[in-house]
DNA sequence: TATAGTTAGTTTAGGGGGTAAACTATAAAA
DNA sequence: TTTTATAGTTTACCCCCTAAACTAACTATA
């Protein structure tokens, strides 16, 4: 078992951690230039969960509530996102996506994704996605992920 | 095959682009609190490699020059790297890690590798170990790791 | 050899990312 | 009411990154 299990480690070190950021440095696309990853990451969220609070934003994303408020200034300079009416509580207000914030994570998804695809079309044969699939979603379950909203 | 392709592509995004920040935040150690990753990350490469170029360690992280400048600095006044005597070009100074700095990177290691073996010894069975690597190596082709080196 | 061009690294300016702590405003509890 | 808790914003300070200007040293060429 050692050794294989060493192997592993050192596998998951490699691509998980130094491989990711690879991917990420490749994307060559001007969306990718003009919004930071985090930008993106934190309008993807408010797209896919609907009107949010910051502090639940500051959860998802795992960082400060200071680090958040100044996101969502920046994106609201850029006019990515705005304040929905507040709901009972007057002192949080809750974040969506305007219509150019919708445009941008729509634009933004596809160009990761095709890019993504390429990358597996090209090099994993017909067979193996079954394998692949089966072993990410085991990491998935591990990573714990999916769970992070409340 | 689309289907399946299609899952891949979103598994993969997942995993790999917010799973792999997840495990990093998780990871809760005070010599991660005190270096920062790309710290520690150039202090491997100096280690692996052994006395190296400031131009060849800005390639092999994938960023400018004058982000390594400012990185190696910092690493000297910590005193985790030093300049070795330079070669035949007066231009380039050669870096190698200070005991120092060796003992930062063996320390590291022992805690990323120890956090790693725990969250896939828990989580995987014997039998999906070998499963495991062979992903883990295709991807590791994929992204054509382990060609950085000149 | 003297001049011109190239290359390795450093500096500086400016824009991201992050945290902690102080502060405002609103809500809830005593 | 008065006190305590909570949501967000600001501010101060740190790290990371790039581009462009600049120094020093090496190379080529006239």
């Amino acid at each position: 078992m050692g050794n294989k299990l060493r192997e592993a480690v050192e596998l998951f070190e490699e691509v998980m951690i130094y491989g990711t950021e690879r991917v990420l440095k490749s994307v060559d696309d001007p969306i990718w230039r003009e919004y930071s990853p985090e930008q993106i990451q934190v309008m993807k969220i408010i797209g896919k969960h609907g009107p949010i609070s910051s502090g639940n934003l500051a959860i998802m994303q795992g960082v400060h509530k200071s680090a958040i408020s100044n996101r969502l200034k920046k994106l609201q300079e850029k006019e990515l996102v705005q304040a929905a009416k507040s709901g009972v509580d007057q002192r949080t207000k809750l974040i969506e996506l305007t219509k150019k914030g919708e445009t941008v994570v729509h634009q933004s998804n596809e160009v990761l994704y095709g890019y993504i695809e390429h990358l597996l079309e090209e090099h994993v044969e017909e067979g193996e996605v079954e394998q692949f699939v089966k072993t990410f979603r085991k990491l998935k379950e591990i990573l714990k992920l999916g769970e992070e909203d409340k």
